[in-house]
DNA sequence: CCGGTTAAGATTATCGATATCGATTTTGAA
DNA sequence: TTCAAAATCGATATCGATAATCTTAACCGG
């Protein structure tokens, strides 16, 4: 599976319109996105010198790129033997989820009591462009702009050090999301769920807003992964207590 | 603050006892061990080119450990201008206990079913090593052996992707108790503890299994932050209902 | 034919030097 | 004097080369 750069800078370093972009970040979404969309699946084999090349960078960049990926737990370095792409079971999956509710949940009662009506206004925006991507059959950009809402939201509960966790969360139920989709119609109520949700945390509502987000991500599941309702289903009946 | 490495290797490759230990890997318990001891406070800063000349190693080196350090969210890397060391509110440390509650008592449900005699022959040689450290007042050591322990333990659940959450928030947890521990007097019962839920789990009842390692986990936060008690009741009476 | 040792090839790990960036200070002309 | 452009400085980001390591396959004496 070979990887691209998404843009192709020549060196002129001075007029560069990318600059600020480092190129360890722009590896480390190619390859992301690679392994987002199923392009290299699990299992397969990532070398840093065969990247390094297609990327247009050094081998210590794509290095790093990949040191990042698996802290998101996407891929498996093994030492001096290589770096696979890693699988997310359904279990994982559900478990994640729980994850995302549980933490998610505090954030939004926090976060509607100091969010500010710029931020709001911004996750608009990005819930507009949600739509264009949904309209587009970008699924990509679709759970990129959903992941980057949910994140927004969540750091004005000013809870920085469970932020990486939620992310990585994100990413693993889209990823399993994706790749196990039984249905892959575009569907607009997407951003409408959205806009709903902010409609909520404008009342300033904390209980109601914390509702609006659990219902929000249940029926995110339900439409597009009904298997991990069962597999979350089985985890409650065991009774999930906490303390 | 100056960090050190724990052993210094003349560079004889061929005849070094410690090969096998990559340079990047002690440069990255380093740095972790002098922040959770708190010997490098939160908001100070660290130079890669200073912790390198330290540790007898590169810079590429170190910013290799400052890379995973950051998504421990031990660190904060803030691009051109440094590397600080962040800090755990309460409230962060109260929603990492939630999570460690969560995913661990899935976990142990598993790991029971499938856990091997060697396995738990190795956990009861952990927990005797933490004994020493009790006594030796080594608490650093004491809480890294904690955390192989569970680590352990739950890799038996077979939930590789959860891994790296479980360890992170142990990590957050741990500093936040050493940091604001009101306590420092040895603990033999922790150990006790260890093989009391060693015991249940050797029963081979996965019910009973994730109550002890619930009530273990309650135990200890009890035992060595009461503070972060009260935070997880307020949370709690706050109804974070699972959907 | 076989078990073990070693050589070769592939890949990661580490290094030292250089390019780049962002903040601060200096400069210089209005 | 003052303010914007330029030089400076401390630091990270990137690179290309080399060392260390693992795997595989060739080799060899029995």
């Amino acid at each position: 599976m070979s990887i691209h750069a998404q843009s192709q800078a020549a060196h002129q370093p001075r007029f560069d319109p990318l600059r600020n972009v480092k190129k360890g970040d722009a590896a480390y979404h190619a390859v992301r996105r690679s392994i987002l969309l199923g392009h290299t699946q699990p299992g397969e084999p990532l070398l840093e010198q065969r990247i390094a090349e297609q990327l247009n960078c050094s081998q210590g960049t794509v290095r790093e790129a990949l040191l990042r990926l698996e802290q998101d737990g996407l891929v498996l370095r093994r030492g001096y033997r290589g770096t696979v792409v890693s699988t997310t079971s359904m279990q994982e999956a559900a478990q994640m989820v729980e994850i995302r509710l549980q933490v998610e949940s505090t954030g939004i009662r926090q976060s509607t009591m100091s969010i500010g009506r710029d931020i709001l206004a911004e996750l608009a925006a990005i819930t507009s462009d949600m739509d264009e991507a949904v309209r587009a059959l970008d699924f990509y950009r679709c759970s990129e702009l959903d992941r980057e809402f949910h994140m927004i939201l969540f750091r004005q509960a000013a809870l920085p050090s469970l932020e990486p966790i939620l992310n990585r969360c994100a990413l693993h139920i889209h990823r399993f999301t994706y790749l196990n989709a039984e249905t892959m119609e575009p569907e607009l109520s997407f951003g409408d769920n959205h806009r709903a949700l902010l409609g909520v945390i404008g009342t300033r509502d904390p209980a109601a807003a914390c509702e609006s987000i659990k219902s929000h991500i249940g029926h995110v599941i339900e439409r597009w992964a009904p298997l991990l309702v069962q597999e979350l289903d089985r985890i409650h009946t065991h009774g999930t207590g906490l303390l």
